[in-house]
DNA sequence: TTTTTTAATAATGTCGATATTTTAGTACCG
DNA sequence: CGGTACTAAAATATCGACATTATTAAAAAA
């Protein structure tokens, strides 16, 4: 089994307790609280810091320590935007050249994720909904084939978490949530029949979707 | 004036001689050969090689340190393909959005191209002339107003540094350039007649002319 | 009271040292 | 002669400690 050094394992902790919000944004990490956490000396932390400041969830001030990248509305519709842009672009990709399997793919993660629903009623666990929710998406772009755009995806998917948790955590036990169950309908449609223009029309609004309501809740 | 700190400045001066060539693709990376080389110790060189990491432009093995991540003909085709299609989405929006200050920014950059088109005869320094082209490009595509687009877009003009460095040193001297000039030409008449489905059609062409060359050149 | 200066405190950034692991070389055995 | 096991050397990953720099608190001056 590869034991992974500890840089990388705080990495992953610091990771996601950024995108879960744990850490706010705008606050500043201190090396003897992150020490404390995670059981680790100031060299893995500082490893593991410095690949957050590349993803961009995190900032450095020299001499000033690292302190969680700030959220703001104009950041918020700049990563929706441009996920918009390159799902559909993915999408596109995909319906061009998915084959049988990944059509297979597909039913079998909106299945699962029609399955799961009761995950939003009420006390349901919205982060293993996500989860799924992400799994049927990644089961349609992968069918583009391309690594790099993959890549690029997965990248924006992880700075939008910030904000997708705020619109999670507001909509839960909402209505909002059937609405998106029938987009995903539409979708699934759409791109088993390879009808490229409505399934990227569909992709893209449903990515806004959260874009609109997040706008009102930041100030 | 902000002193940056010994990371900062190793990873400038790392990342150029990965992009440039000086660590040639696959190569061991050693902690006694890089302390040597930039004067600093182990400590901030495994942070500069730790944001590489995450750059893909330098890979880590557990235990067995960092390498420089290998060129394969696959990435190479993946990386223009994806090139091609994000600059063309940057190229589409910025037609869309692009104000006067623009088109100024497209005819200036456009010059000064053209100007220092010296710089592609026999001896002459081609990666001056290389800034000069990207910076023709990317005048173009900042009235897309994307900073997230952009930031993909400058992340995959990066990764494709060492494959077009080969295409450079190949072409040197060569007439390749002159259609090169030509479509530069095409680009900034469609763009300022704000044409967007041919300035897509012919930025998608151009950014892929070197792979076609490259894909011969590499085995 | 407000501002400036100074001292104390805390945090950051870097190095040298050390334990652990990998790699290379060599001898041994089948 | 080829393959395996053992030994020596080198390299990596981490920690503790120290010098430098920022932040806070207190004291003095306006």
């Amino acid at each position: 089994m590869p034991q992974e050094n500890s840089a990388a394992k705080v990495l992953h902790h610091l990771k996601q307790d950024v995108l879960a919000g744990y850490f706010e944004a705008g606050q500043k990490l201190k090396m003897s609280q992150l020490k404390e956490r995670y059981q680790v000396g100031v060299n893995p932390l500082r490893e593991a810091l410095s690949q957050l400041v590349v993803m961009q969830l995190v900032q450095v001030q020299d001499q000033r320590g690292y302190r969680v990248c700030p959220v703001s509305q104009a950041e918020l519709l700049d990563i929706y935007d441009t996920r918009a842009r390159i799902e559909s672009l993915c999408v596109g990709l995909a319906i061009e050249r998915g084959d049988d399997a990944w059509e297979a793919g597909i039913v079998a993660a909106a299945y699962r994720l029609q399955s799961n629903a009761a995950l939003l009623q009420g006390n349901g666990d919205l982060q293993a909904w996500e989860q799924l929710h992400q799994q049927f998406h990644h089961a349609i772009v992968m069918g583009c084939g391309s690594e790099e755009l993959l890549r690029v995806r997965l990248h924006l998917y992880e700075k939008a978490s910030r904000y997708r948790n705020l619109w999670l955590q507001h909509n839960a036990g909402h209505a909002a949530f059937d609405v998106n169950q029938m987009e995903h309908e539409q979708l699934v449609a759409a791109v088993l029949a390879r009808d490229v223009t409505s399934s990227q029309a569909l992709v893209q609004k449903h990515i806004l979707v959260p874009s609109r309501v997040l706008q009102n809740l930041l100030e």
